[in-house]
DNA sequence: CGCCGATTTGATCGTGGTCAACAATAGTGG
DNA sequence: CCACTATTGTTGACCACGATCAAATCGGCG
């Protein structure tokens, strides 16, 4: 279904274990589908049937509590894998974030793909481990940092991030300027805060000169290393 | 060096993915080590040159902010992994809560070992999927929780997880007395709070019956119905 | 231009952090 | 075995940070 050969992930997603017989039969049962920014792809505890590699865009993944409160607890981008294989439900929620690009398959035929390719399990192995040491990162943030300290570590690692897209190939280093794929709120949710402190930590470091806000969206950091003062 | 033969943990950790030619390998490059509550296995930071199985007890991963704040980003008890295969430094420092035993190896040697046998990466990665659920969980109670939600939810995983050691073979249920690994400083490291809020939150989940504190380490769960609505 | 959701700003309140004193337990040596 | 001390846990008083409620402003889009 899909044309693998010219993916632009290819090279930066787990396919890259696969060889050209095999990437071929990943295509085969894979199919490429589009989503809109805020398209839903999975609820929380829905029945994880689906997996999926992420070829442009930002998906935020979510958990909410009885009362409504959500917190983000990932964020995939290009190349990323989605998905929760070898388990029944899906413990949290998928939406997109920006309008995005993935490329489907179902559980079943990628566990048995996965069965057949060993390196393809050991790609799928070292990103789930780096996923876990960012995750763990993010619940230092979480439990022990203040507003000030979550507002500048986010920005500071969306900087490095998205600098240093896919794992390996040329690491571009952090970059200055970015638009945010994220909303007040959804930031908010990120970072286990309200809107309103999210806004009020923005002012303050754009009054302070160490970020500006061109519009919204728009990110640029001034003074890096101020930045990094307040992050802790 | 070990004994895998006999090893209590055999058929509940990555090993049990192991037949005797293997494990008899893997016996060859490990070695069984004994630590005392609250001795260091790793530092944050350190090289990870070092792999582990837990055998008996339970060991906390921690990471530390620069002002000398602590967060527990994970516990791990029998038949757990320990350690980042595949990576640079330990980006979280290991220390033993409990007098415990664990099976160490040289990352290198495991490395080489797990490339021969796929059925060892499988285990280690569904291992490290369910590890990233529970922390992703994790991220929730500290991103959304109040403190008297953060308790609960912590009372109520140990005694899950108490009564469910291992992975599949024979789940008991939850068991309503037990012994905390914890004392009540890293309680509040485990859920981003201070020991005195801790304190507290113990006291008034005991004024109401909810709980009792035999000793200070013992919990018994009076009504377990009320604890979860607490939980949120 | 006018509307509507997103964001910012302001005012107030409450939860949980901090500091301090006290109590209980564990550890140590006489 | 019992003082004596050190450590850990509990309780209280106070305060600050960030949540909440409310209003004003901005910005995108018809």
């Amino acid at each position: 279904m899909s044309n693998c050969s010219t993916c632009v992930v290819r090279n930066r997603s787990i396919c890259s274990a696969l060889d050209g017989t095999e990437i071929s039969a990943l295509g085969s049962i894979s199919r490429l589908r589009s989503l809109a920014a805020g398209e839903p792809l999975l609820w929380e505890g829905d029945d994880s049937v689906l997996l999926a590699n992420v070829v442009e865009g930002a998906l935020k993944l979510t958990m909410s509590m009885p009362d409504g409160g959500e917190q983000i607890v990932g964020v995939v981008y290009a190349a990323d894998f989605i998905g929760r294989p070898f388990g029944g439900a899906t413990p949290y929620g998928v939406t997109a974030l920006t309008d995005a690009q993935i490329c489907v398959f179902a559980q079943s035929d990628f566990e048995r793909l996965a069965a057949d390719h060993p390196t393809l399990e050991q790609k799928l192995l070292e990103r789930t481990l780096d996923e876990l040491d960012r995750t763990r990162r993010w619940m230092l943030l979480l439990g022990r940092m203040n507003a000030e300290q979550k507002l500048a570590s986010f920005l500071l690692e969306l900087s490095e991030r998205l600098g240093n897209p896919g794992c390996e190939p040329e690491n571009a280093g952090p970059v200055d300027r970015f638009e945010l794929a994220f909303s007040r709120q959804q930031i908010g949710d990120v970072l286990g805060m309200s809107v309103e402190t999210v806004s009020r930590q923005f002012t303050r470091l754009t009054r302070q000169k160490i970020i500006a806000n061109p519009t919204r969206r728009a990110v640029v950091i001034l003074d890096r290393g101020a930045l990094a003062a307040r992050a802790g």
